[in-house]
DNA sequence: GCCATCCGTAAGTGATAGCTTACCGTTAGT
DNA sequence: ACTAACGGTAAGCTATCACTTACGGATGGC
């Protein structure tokens, strides 16, 4: 199996990740930041970024005591990329099931 | 948020449930057949498929005392235009801050 | 140097996910 | 009708996940 897809799935799977990774979507935010506008404690989400990280989803820099994190352009392209590869196969699949059904 | 995007993501996050997706992308096949090409138990796809099945992604019909399952094609362009909402706001976002950034 | 802020990690806990076996309903063949 | 094949569901178990609090290390301001 594709590991790097499954765990970008993983990632996003969890709707606190996602919610994360919306609210970067928004533009980078240091860890407090995400956590004061989420409804789980600031260990909590820093799990989830060590999560989103190790999917390559988000990088991270460090800005005085802050550390700011942000989406990663690359990563996101790449787990696109690897999707369509899927979306595509399973929609040629289908079109030849449908075709061969019909004869 | 998008629930609907989020049953899809977490549909798909499951390894064995990403499997028996890649195995219906050559073709329909039935409980049976998936379950024999899995390493896990019939109940077990029967379960994954219910999952599947409520977040659109496949469709069954009867055949025989059979039950086949196949991609669901509607579902699944459903799902890849949400998840292309999220990718673009995502990449869009990025773009300005780096734009940003460099001012 | 000292204190405050910020963050990651360890440890522990409750909930849930994924799996199994067992059971039951449905359909087809004889 | 009887039997066999197929598949959905219930019940139960275990492992894992998401969360919490507690702790410790690093950085910056005074």
């Amino acid at each position: 199996m594709d590991t790097y897809l499954q765990s970008g799935l993983d990632a996003l799977g969890d709707p606190t990740r996602m919610a994360i990774f919306q609210q970067l979507g928004d533009g980078p935010l240091a860890v407090n930041e995400l956590a004061s506008r989420l409804p789980v404690s600031r260990p909590a989400v820093s799990q989830h970024l060590k999560v989103l990280k190790t999917a390559g989803l988000v990088s991270d820099r460090k800005a005085g005591t802050r550390r700011v994190y942000q989406l990663n352009p690359e990563g996101i392209a790449l787990l696109r990329t690897h999707f369509d590869q899927v979306w595509e196969k399973a929609m040629r699949a289908f079109a030849q099931a449908a075709e061969a059904d019909s004869q």
